[in-house]
DNA sequence: TGTGAAATTGAAATCGATCTATAAAAAATA
DNA sequence: TATTTTTTATAGATCGATTTCAATTTCACA
């Protein structure tokens, strides 16, 4: 692996001046650049990064913390942050908390002796900022950890408003809302505050169901659905708090020969690609999660590179996809 | 942030010698190692890692590169291999190739630049070794890619054999295969042989039907699947060689009316989490992908620390797990 | 022809660790 | 007590980049 030096003896000229043309940077006439170049080509140059970060001290790493790569919202979000890092010229460095708090701070210790250019994180754990010690840019999105961090949502309230008018303007006479996990995420409460807002208005009667941690980790929401239909039988119209619950609601239903949308109808929210594995495909509130990977990325970026600041809060809108479920 | 030096001076001593403690290599006595310790927690010590690479000249990353985030299988493999790689004080480098060569000889370019302990990856280029130039271990996972990269798989042959005695001991008729995309990976093909070594010594007959790679990406199979029970409408099992086919043909099946598994039986390949969401859930052959992961990383690291060599060939058993699909 | 400003290059310090060679102190042995 | 051996600690080079400061060259203009 040839160095910096070597580029430059070859070129006949100083590490500075090869330096100084890598990163633009002063002045280096146009006969000397090419000669650089030529070498470069030549040695076949790769600037060592380590080196290059020990010197600037910071990286181009940056840092994503999820809960679990498996679930398949995170992995879609995973997907689109690793394309836009890229994109930037950037890396990911790829961290699942599995939601405890204490690998959270195990990470971000990490990236921080990383020297990351920013985080972005999807957790849970409240008032994060007060127990971590990072000098990047934090944000989170999907959900609101705390004053201090800039986070990227997308409506919530408004997600609710649209699933609970869409399965009233269906014919829904009794409403359900299954929650992820609700105190887990405190801003998708507001999914249930636009749906419950939105019931009460109409007069539409309707109930809560909370999934526990366990549960939204192991992705098994199939006895809180059992429950669900064993307890309010009357129930024509479900609404969860993300697609793989409204998945689970559609196999247990067909399992116990409840017609979808005949009988019960479900508004799931995320938009994963499931929705249209599923038969039948499910209606749900998409968020744009590859806006808001850009818009968190981006950030990211020039916060670290021009130190922009980061707004505290970005709301982007939701929309609602119908399909078959309802 | 402190370094090493501040450490050093607190405690009285010199950075060599909080060095030396810190990996420890030769003697440090009781007494200052006690000083060290105070002097580091005062400090609240974290060492720099870039310095650390740059004088080692090798780094505590792995990175992994796969063709998609989004999709199932690699979303699992992602997940299994991040906890993998973390437990074991590494850090994992995340890479989306979406297929694309070009792409992953950039990302190996990175790699090498970012001087990884190893590369694991999940790809369908041949002969990558010839375009790429790095100096850490390679190991494929789930293909084999040249004759000189350690492969670790699972034993798709027996995998191809398994699924089409399942089905044939349960009664089917006439068998089909719709391959993940044959080209794509080569060693996946082995299913196929598996599979139709076994229908032809039993006398059964059979059909291959083969994805595109747009298919792959995408995940949509809707159209493969509509081909096949238009073309084949006496096929009374289909073996798939990944489970997001046989969610589709479960799919597609009940929006026809077929009934599964009393019409058709169905196997998939993997054991994603996807199977036991749908109704009905999906049997598979099941690939051990933690215990690849594992294997994987700690190959890398073993050959990294210790310079162990890695066997070129690795196969995992496979396992039918039997649920309502046959 | 001299002058100052702009353009171009280089020497050497720096980032924060590791590591070799060496010196000093402590313990063991003669 | 003298000598060897074992422990312990240090100084200073090194990894491969960036960057400050200074030196040199070029060039327009008086």
């Amino acid at each position: 692996m040839s160095t910096l030096k070597d580029v430059a003896e070859r070129a006949g000229v100083t590490v500075t001046t090869v330096s100084r043309m890598l990163n633009n940077r002063g002045y280096v006439s146009e006969k000397t650049k090419n000669k650089i170049r030529q070498a470069m080509k030549e040695l076949n140059y790769r600037p060592n990064e380590f080196a290059r970060a020990l010197s600037l001290q910071r990286s181009n790493f940056i840092g994503l913390i999820v809960p679990s790569a498996r679930n398949m919202f995170f992995s879609k979000v995973i997907d689109s942050v690793e394309r836009q890092v890229s994109k930037h010229g950037y890396k990911l460095l790829l961290c699942t908390s599995n939601l405890e708090p204490k690998k959270e701070f195990e990470y971000f210790d990490m990236l921080s002796a990383n020297k990351v250019a920013g985080v972005i994180i999807a957790s849970h754990t409240q008032d994060i900022d007060k127990k971590i010690n990072i000098n990047a840019p934090v944000i989170s999105i999907d959900r609101i950890i705390s004053p201090q961090i800039p986070a990227i949502c997308s409506d919530n309230y408004q997600g609710g408003v649209l699933a609970a008018e869409h399965l009233i303007s269906k014919g829904c006479k009794k409403l359900a809302h299954i929650s992820g996990s609700i105190h887990l995420n405190m801003d998708a409460n507001k999914r249930y505050y636009g749906f419950k807002d939105v019931c009460e208005k109409k007069g539409v009667p309707h109930i809560l169901i909370d999934a526990t941690e366990e549960q939204f980790l192991s992705m098994n929401y199939d006895s809180i659905v059992n429950m669900l239909l064993d307890n309010y039988p009357d129930v024509d119209g479900i609404f969860t708090s993300n697609d793989i619950i409204a998945a689970q609601v559609i196999a247990t239903c067909s399992r116990r020969g409840i017609k979808i949308p005949d009988q019960i109808k479900v508004v799931g929210y995320d938009d994963i690609d499931l929705c249209t594995i599923f038969n039948p495909s499910i209606t749900t509130i998409r968020q744009a999660i590859s806006e808001i990977s850009l818009y968190a990325v981006e950030s990211i970026i020039s916060k670290a590179e021009k130190d922009k600041p980061i707004p505290s809060c970005i709301i982007f809108p939701v929309e609602l996809i119908e399909r078959e479920t309802t």
